[in-house]
DNA sequence: CGCTGTCATGATAGCGCTACCATTCGTTTT
DNA sequence: AAAACGAATGGTAGCGCTATCATGACAGCG
């Protein structure tokens, strides 16, 4: 009927091109698809096109349908900049490390990275090394990316960030150790985890213990487990020494320790080492020395890597639960973020005394 | 004389608060400082502003002066997601790794971040899991966030994902190895790096070697390196074995290719495996088992790892240059990005054997 | 003196999307 | 039968920033 009408067509006719002014400004320059286009290539309006793709079920099934088509045909690919600029919601996590060297944060990441992505988060990674300054700095930029979350390892910063962060209104998760946070909280209790290898160094007879750790104001957690470790000791009237190296864990680092114990502490029975990777570095060293593990010297780390359950004598060690701690931290966020209370802020992930043949 | 002027106060008195139509729409929730804040605190236009944070040479010293302090006083956090929009600029690097197991992808992240958080871009990180489809998904959400550019790891991508990228008018760069890429590529020659191994296996003087790998059809490099070797053998008549894991690289996925080398292949007198997990987790297991290396069983891996270099004997491997391949990427991106001439579209990095007791 | 060029600044109009409200229509309730 | 309701859809007006062009001031120059 209105097919044949030669009326509307004239009509239309005057507003297929619309006369544009003369001045107007042309900004797009890539050749991007909108949504407008597959809206219309969809014959429906914009906002249709947009809730047929963030929420499917608030459309009729046909106008889905005809939607989800013309994003095939047209290769549409949603700008998510424009999106997140018009919700205020960008569906980013930051997430701020101290290191990337030190595998312990790379499987919180890896932890954190599957189960926010099953969710349709993005990562957007930091690394501070161990410089809170720096830390602020990310801080800063990554609040400027409407982050919807952000992770931190450490209950520790600087003021300007704590400010910041204080007067921010999203989810912050820390995590690594375990305390007062700003707002959610999943880690363990590092002096707990000092004081309990202090105390099976101690059950298993050795009297001359030496910690060994590395920039310990920088990785304060390794400074807090040697908190656990000295308050043991000085309960036994055993004296605590610590040796502290410059470079951070490493293998070679951890022999460098092995050496500089045994010529300036020569009646060591036994090193604590802050991490596995100085511990396991002490030990393959030592065996290249002839030295006999625990004989001569007995050697304890802190992480359980994969590497001290492999070397012989196996690492006496604390296993922490590293991907489970990102999992877990990432649940958690997602829970906060779908609007669903979170019945606990911190979450104690715990640790495991392993024990080897090295103690 | 004007602020006297009676006359002046009241013409202002009816504009302090403009009548705003009372059917307005209140959108902004978040009390977050804006530019026009800053820039009204400051004294001058919004796009001064914007300009004294920009593009810091384009305003006078007075007027970025003032903005600056502007932006202290009122604690002014740019909204980052705006101005990409607006610029369609975002100076977010999209980074898609296999794996962050692997330590390998890790190191190369870390050469990448370090020099690009220098020149203030931000990563964006991806996990395919050794996954192309997977892949596919995290590039177009990535290009959604108008990326400045993406780096991934390899040459390989599903037939869509290779065509959204032909079309995407951004810097791309393909680490890893080397080949016919789709715009930049940093790398190293892996057929090379396994017929190299494969040479020295045999000037040592061994003629039953296995190759040893997991999952080849997904970490191709592996299996690219398989080629080389199984080349240099079949040149000199020799069989090339293969043997294939299901787990990817692990200490623990090491001593099982060991045991069953070992059960399989009795003759073996040396393994090449796919990489330094393997071959230090085999070697490892050789020690727990009494077995002397290289007298036994010889033993070779790739990557240099650090761990490999800590083991007695020392394990004979390929260094690969992972950081000096993230930063290279890095440099030549920024670059790019700078939009100077890039003379060199494909680096190799090159590779050095490292010859240890294990062989 | 006017002409051109450079510099600092500002007014305007978007970037592509979604929140908010309004409208329509069919169904349920009193 | 009128009123009330919910589901599906659309119009409009931004989100906070910057690209683009326009303007005014001032220097250099024949």
């Amino acid at each position: 009927m209105s097919k044949d009408s030669p009326n509307a067509d004239s009509r239309a006719k005057n507003v297929t091109t619309p006369a544009l002014p003369n001045n107007a400004r042309q900004r797009r320059s890539s050749d991007q698809v909108t949504l407008s286009q597959v809206a219309q290539a969809a014959g429906v309006s914009p906002i249709t096109a947009s809730r047929a793709l963030n929420y499917p079920d608030k459309v009729s099934d046909s106008a889905r349908r005809s939607v989800l088509q013309a994003v095939e045909s047209l290769g549409y690919v949603p700008n998510l900049v424009a999106g997140s600029l018009a919700s205020s919601r960008s569906r980013l996590i930051a997430v701020i490390v101290p290191s990337l060297i030190n595998s312990v944060f790379v499987e919180v990441i890896k932890g954190l990275q599957e189960t926010l992505e099953a969710e349709g988060y993005q990562i957007l990674l930091g690394n501070t090394d161990y410089d809170l300054d720096r830390e602020y700095q990310l801080v800063r930029t990554f609040l400027g990316w409407s982050c919807s979350a952000l992770v931190t390892a450490g209950l520790r910063h600087n003021s300007a960030c704590h400010t910041l962060l204080a007067n921010w209104d999203h989810p912050i998760m820390e995590v690594m150790e375990l305390g007062q946070g700003m707002d959610l909280n999943v880690g363990l209790d590092h002096v707990a985890a000092g004081r309990c290898m202090a105390t099976h160094l101690i059950d298993k007879g050795y009297r001359h213990i030496v910690y060994v750790g590395a920039r310990l104001a920088q990785d304060y957690r390794a400074s807090m487990r040697f908190d656990g470790h000295k308050a043991v000791l000085k309960e036994k009237g055993i004296d605590a020494p610590l040796l502290e190296l410059d470079t951070l864990g490493s293998l070679q680092a951890g022999a460098e320790g092995l050496a500089r114990v045994l010529a300036q502490y020569p009646h060591t029975q036994a090193i604590h080492f802050a991490n596995d990777d100085l511990a396991a570095g002490a030990l393959l060293a030592a065996q290249r020395q002839g030295l006999n593990v625990p004989g001569d010297i007995a050697i304890a780390g802190f992480n359980g890597l994969p590497l001290g359950q492999h070397v012989t004598p196996q690492l006496t060690t604390i296993l922490s639960p590293r991907e489970e701690m990102g999992r877990l931290a990432a649940k958690e966020l997602i829970r906060r973020l779908g609007g669903k209370n979170v019945y606990r802020r911190q979450h104690d992930v715990g640790f495991t005394l392993q024990i080897g043949g090295s103690t």
